[in-house]
RNA sequence: GCAGAAGUGGUGGAAUUGGUAGACACGCUGGACUUAAAAUCCAGUGGACAGUAAUGUCCGUACGGGUUCAAGUCCCGUCUUCUGUACCA
């Protein structure tokens, strides 16, 4: 009997594929598309664990099956390779980036290419690679030539903007919340100097420079945006991040928030997902509120979500960062005021989040005149007011929020009451329903919803507010000060940033003596020897030579990990035209994905980032989707399951897990190579990794054997749980891998790995292998007779309901359906061509390598992918006869053999008719007599 | 605090979406083959009770109620666990 040699036939078909680009997607054919793509992997140093291929087995099934559909699918790969784990990576080991990036990519690759994925290799894209970055810097130069133009609802050329200017001034412009702090004029504008007018149109362009608060990590030496940043601690490394003014590139993603909200409805997303971006964008409507500053010209202004509790104003409340602060201050209250907002200023944003219970504040000394009652009321500080939310000032209204309620209390400031018979002594009372409004004047007597409109009416009337929509999200900060990332096509003339002419991109990355940023934020490309551009020559000089008439520094920061990110599935369709990032005939035949499978970690980065830029591109007409993702799945995260040595607290002592139970112990990690499946640890093997065990007291089960705990946690070298995806192909072959990550569990849900239930799935190949050689010595038995019912009932179950599961990705059912067809088909010995030859069809996008093989030894030359997909027959699965549980009041009684010819009524009168019917009715009537078709009979007595 | 998801044997998990709960697999038990082990194959395996037995009856999907001939599935309440998010005015 031939022996199921997995090794030989798994690299066999693997260089097959590779020699043969089986896995060619084609450009604009005349077949139907599918675009089916993985989120790409940053190829770190650790290389791949178990976890990693989870998504790329689902989507690779998914690919496959949907080529034996008869589509043409783009299924590619490629790499994220800029960003801070490459750098942080390189300085560890004191190699250049780009070395240890090429080295972690080819291991990545060998990982890949053992698992059979069926990705198409020649579009292999990377985020680092010139050839793809000057396209990233392109879309940047395009982003900072445009603005969003609230009218129309999308981007235009910045060149339409200065013609209205030239034209008409500013006047007619709708603002948003970034407004210009006057109107101007066309002669206004035609005398502005280039300063000027470049500080104008940086109010609009999509991407700008802007002196603003920032989130500065001093131990990464870079700025974060906010979603890089983890409980007020960078997501990378957990460092402390403070904030900090600095001019830095910004993206203007706030002017499409309306749009990235209103997009998600028709996207087939999961709804948590959808719901964390919602939440990330944040819009709120209310009103925006001035009030008069007595004494003083300047207003402050304020964003309410309330404008209906206006009357229950009883003081102002603004963020410590606040511009007016240090303006309407008296001199009374200037060192109390300094003093709080020095240090409110020194606190981190984690202590300032961990502290949430401390009430501070301080009173400024100035008052504001209530814009409808023109009462004076008090404005103070308080840092829990946040600047970076809204206008950075509060109306505080301590009867109908907490916050303020609480801050009144502590300051002893009034808690005027508002609403009607509701008693706000105790606590606020922050619901809008139901209530009623009291001594508001003329919103006395209306719920919620009308007062808030009478008192936008009123605000609007006197001239002091407005009715407007708020959002959470804010611009993105584009800057990083570090080397291994994008630099920007930008250089410096009089201080006014200039794009470099597209057609001498890409700037590439100059050298640099040391790759760490200083403290303070120096980027390390200040130390490129050439950084300079020269516009005569039009090439990266010597800054030496800046001095000179047409040489200007360029700008010294980079763009962060998600620049290159936020497009790179445009890329794949025409990875090598150097005249596009795609060109239109690519772009308009693969649209976008159609499916897009990866985590959901990335839901406020890179899944927001890259909804903003194509919705960019198609506003500029460059393509014409204006999304990205039409359905994506968040696979699961494989955990691994750590397993701890048991030790006395001195460390002189090991105890076995089950010994452990009333002993004063602490866990150590130990590598989970060490441990057998009945977490059995191999002591020689812990003690030789540990040597200051050599002499500790060891305590063993009664057996003789040592157990460790387990316990699971996310798998990470750290915790010496990481299992290699190298070592199952090596014992069980791919296939098994592939069959046995989906057999884990639905692919949506996070689980733990564990190695214990995979000889389950390996023994299945082996009975599947077994299956095409009955009999035979040493062959392959596949007759051409004709099959039995038995055998055609057994694959026409499966292939129904494989194509189920794959349409529903519910691969894991599908690997069992897969099991019972195999145990089935061998009890029945079937061996006939017309049976076996479709199950290998049906079994090839999950378990491709056996299936190549047997296809192949099946009589065909070619490869089995793109096979017609065996067609359901539902003739083959109709019984002549069914069996119905008879039950009488819910309860079965008996069974009953009926034709499925029968109708319903036929059914009843059958049952009826039963001596065993009459037998229970004992001569009763009954009341209903229940019949589902093909499922079940119910008599009711 | 808020939002979302979930709770089924010793374990991972099925259940045609309201129709015979526990498919499939792991583990365990017993058996076959073997000097032995591994591998392989066969049988059993939710609980309780009755029976020599085939089998039968009852209880069982976190807990308490409800709708229905019929509920793991739908509704109400409670508890627990994950996963986001958090001074958002």
């Amino acid at each position: 009997m031939s022996k199921y040699t997995f090794r030989s036939i798994e690299e066999k078909w693997q260089k097959y594929w590779a020699e043969n680009q089986t896995f060619a997607a084609k450009n604009a054919v005349d077949q139907p598309k599918f675009y089916v793509l993985d989120m790409f992997p940053y190829p770190s140093g650790a290389g791949l664990h178990v976890g990693h291929p989870l998504g790329y087995i689902a989507s690779d099934i998914y690919a496959r099956y949907k080529r034996h559909k008869g589509f043409n699918v783009l299924h590619p790969q490629g790499y994220d390779s800029f960003g801070l784990p490459a750098e942080q990576y390189a300085i560890q080991t004191g190699q250049h980036p780009s070395k240890t990036t090429r080295d972690n990519i080819a291991r990545y690759r060998e990982q890949l290419d053992r698992m059979g994925f069926s990705f198409d290799w020649a579009r292999e894209v990377r985020t680092s690679d010139p050839d793809y970055y000057r396209w990233t810097q392109w879309i940047f130069i395009e982003l900072y030539n445009s603005w969003y133009d609230p009218d129309l609802n999308q981007a235009r050329p910045i060149q339409a903007l200065i013609e209205i200017f030239e034209s008409e001034g500013s006047a007619g412009l709708k603002q948003t919340m970034d407004a210009l702090e006057s109107d101007f004029d066309v002669a206004q504008w035609k005398n502005f100097s280039d300063l000027e007018k470049e500080a104008v149109l940086s109010h609009f362009r999509l991407t700008y420079l802007a002196e603003s608060e920032v989130n500065w990590c001093p131990e990464l030496g870079t700025v974060l945006a906010n979603d890089e940043i983890v409980n007020g601690v960078s997501e990378r490394g957990g460092h402390p991040v403070v904030r900090k003014k600095m001019k830095q590139w910004s993206m203007r993603i706030s002017a499409y928030a309306q749009r990235l909200l209103d997009g998600l409805d028709q996207l087939d997303w999961p709804e948590p997902l959808k719901e964390s971006q919602r939440h990330w964008i944040g819009r709120s409507s209310g009103a925006s509120v001035c009030f008069d500053v007595a004494g003083h010209s300047d207003q402050i202004e304020v964003f309410t979500t309330r404008p209906d509790t206006i009357f229950g104003v009883s003081f102002l409340t603004l963020a410590p960062e606040h511009e007016l602060v240090s303006k309407i201050t008296t001199s009374a209250q200037a060192k109390a005021v300094e003093q709080y907002v020095e240090a409110t200023a020194q606190r981190s944003e984690r202590e300032r989040m961990a502290d949430v219970k401390t009430i501070s504040g301080v009173f400024t000394g100035a008052h504001a005149i209530h814009p409808l009652s023109g009462a004076e009321i008090p404005i103070w500080i308080g840092d829990y007011v946040l600047a970076g939310y809204g206008t950075g000032a509060v109306m505080a209204v301590p009867c109908g929020d907490q916050r303020d309620f609480d801050f009144a209390r502590h300051f002893d400031l009034p808690i005027p009451n508002i609403f009607q018979n509701i008693e706000v002594t105790q606590e606020a009372y922050t619901l809008k329903e139901p209530c009623v409004i009291d001594n508001s004047e003329f919103l006395n007597d209306l719920n919620y919803a009308k007062a808030f409109k009478a008192a936008i009416e009123a605000l609007e009337a006197k001239g002091y507010g407005k009715g407007t929509v708020n959002f959470r999200l804010r611009d993105a900060v584009f800057s990083r000060q570090r080397y291994w990332g994008e630099p920007f096509p930008v250089y410096y003339k009089n201080g006014v940033p200039r794009m470099i002419e597209f057609e001498h991109l890409p700037l590439t990355l100059p050298e640099v003596s040391a790759y760490l940023p200083t403290e303070d934020g120096d980027p390390p490309l200040g130390r490129a020897n050439l950084w300079a551009w020269d516009t005569a020559e039009c090439k990266v000089v010597s800054l030496d030579a800046v001095d000179h008439q047409s040489v200007f520094p360029l700008e010294l920061n980079t763009m962060p990990g998600w620049a290159g990110s936020s497009w790179y599935f445009f890329r794949y369709m025409d990875p090598k035209n150097q005249d596009e990032f795609a060109g239109k005939e690519a772009l308009d035949y693969w649209g976008n994905v159609d499916l897009y499978i990866g985590g959901s970690e990335h839901a406020t980065g890179h899944l927001l980032y890259s909804r903003f830029w194509v919705k960019f591109l198609f506003d500029r007409g460059f393509i014409s989707v204006d999304e990205p993702f039409n359905k994506l799945i968040n696979q699961g995260m494989i955990l691994g399951e750590s397993a701890f040595v048991q030790r006395s607290k001195d460390g002189k002592t090991l105890v076995s897990a089950a010994c452990a139970k009333d002993k004063e112990v602490q866990g150590v990690h130990c590598d989970v190579s060490m441990v057998s499946v009945n977490n059995e640890l191999d002591l020689e093997a812990f003690i030789a990794w540990r040597p200051e065990y050599q002499n500790a007291t060891i305590i063993k089960e009664p057996d003789g054997s040592f157990k460790v705990k387990r316990e699971v946690e996310k798998m990470s070298k750290s915790k010496f749980n990481v299992v290699n995806p190298d070592d199952i192909c090596d014992q069980y072959g791919a296939d098994t891998l592939r069959l046995y990550e989906m057999f884990l569990g639905p692919l949506e849900q996070s689980k733990p790995w564990s190695t214990a239930g995979i000889t389950g799935v390996h023994g299945f190949l082996k009975k599947l292998w077994k299956l095409y050689h009955t009999g035979a010595q040493d062959g392959f038995l596949v007759n051409d007779e004709a099959p039995s019912p038995e055998a055609l009932k057994v694959l026409h179950k499966t292939i129904k309901k494989v194509n189920e599961d794959i349409e529903q990705f519910s691969f894991n059912t599908s690997v069992s359906t897969f099991m019972i067809a195999v145990n089935e088909l061998t009890s029945l010995r079937a061996s006939q061509r017309a049976i076996l030859e479709p199950l290998i069809v049906l079994m090839a996008p999950y378990a491709p390598h056996i299936a190549e093989e047997l296809w192949s030894k099946m009589g065909h030359n070619s490869s089995v992918s793109g096979q017609p997909y065996p067609v359901f027959e539902p003739k083959y699965l109709v019984e002549s006869s069914k069996t119905y549980p008879i039950s009488f009041n819910g309860k079965t009684r008996f069974t009953l053999e009926l034709s499925l010819e029968l109708s319903k009524d036929d059914i009843e009168a059958a049952v009826m008719a039963d001596a065993r019917t009459q037998d229970q009715l004992k001569g009763r009537m009954p009341k209903k007599v229940i019949v589902v078709p093909g499922k079940i009979v119910n008599i009711v007595g």
